[in-house]
DNA sequence: GTGGATGCAAAGAATTTGCAACCAA
DNA sequence: TTGGTTGCAAATTCTTTGCATCCAC
């Protein structure tokens, strides 16, 4: 249950996308590396946005350097392949988004656990700000809350 | 037009929103220091949120250490009467909140300049969170996008 | 008078950079 | 072969901390 990865069916899935990740990398003009495949993965197989040492401490190959972490993590987010976070604690987190579509977060003030939120009226807001005069507009849009077992937590303690 | 203050009735002003301060600042059980009271007015003049050395570069009292503009904004974010902000540039910026509802911000992605949002139906977006179990919801929204002016900029060269 | 606030200097931590070795194309 | 990438170590930069002094209460 520790270091196991289940086998099931991921082999393909693992060589799928693999194949897909070596696509968008040379569709960018970008090398194919090691280091950059298995930043890929881990965030693709982790549906929470993951802070820079996370990811180091994820890495298969231990000998990556944190220093590669950093260069390639910028790299993807100037090539907005990645998206960066700021969920208001010590550090940034970054998230993969050339196959997602736009959301936002719900972080639980507590176990600071991550749910997804898809929304659409913003764009509405949006629109406004166009009215304004503003062109080329996005936004980011995060909120912060007690989630239910959290909140049970102080209820009643143990569930 | 460089040092100067507009003298035409900021006197009374300034002593006005000087009591203000004070006056939070002890309800708050927080002593009345100078660097306090600088800082804060800073932030009150300032309709743009301010980074760190933004507001240690605006001090009157050019003695006031930069570790004390730390220590003072932490202390003022964990009062909440300032509010921290991400744009997603090099630094987070700060503004004063104690007298003002809450809002959001829309900054050009070019100059940088920043306007105020004010949005409501983000209540609803938390209503929604509300039903799935989480409690205590705020939320952080910023809007990026190319302002009037620096669109024209690119369009024609000089207005 | 006394404990909290400040200035100064030094420490700490996150991120970036220089460079030689390495490797993808 | 060649220029981009990496590992390693050093440098930067932002932020925090220790401590003696100062000052608000």
């Amino acid at each position: 249950m520790t270091a196991q990865k289940n086998n099931t069916k991921s082999i393909s899935d693992k060589e799928f996308t693999l194949e897909e990740f070596k696509l968008i990398l040379s569709s960018l003009s970008q090398r194919i590396t090691e280091p950059r495949l298995d930043i890929l993965s881990i965030l693709k197989s982790n549906h929470n946005p993951l802070t820079i040492s996370e990811i180091h401490g994820k890495l298969k190959n231990k000998k990556t350097d944190l220093a590669t972490v950093y260069r390639t993590i910028n790299l993807f987010a100037g090539l907005r392949i990645v998206n960066e976070i700021d969920f208001k604690d010590e550090f940034k987190r970054y998230e993969l988004i050339y196959d997602r579509h736009h959301h936002h977060h719900i972080v639980c003030r507590k176990c600071r656990n991550v749910e997804n939120v898809e929304t659409c009226m913003l764009d509405e807001l949006e629109n406004l700000l166009k009215k304004k005069g503003y062109s080329e507009i996005s936004h980011s849009l995060e909120f912060f809350g007690l989630c239910r077992n959290c909140r049970n937590d102080s209820d009643m303690k143990s569930a």
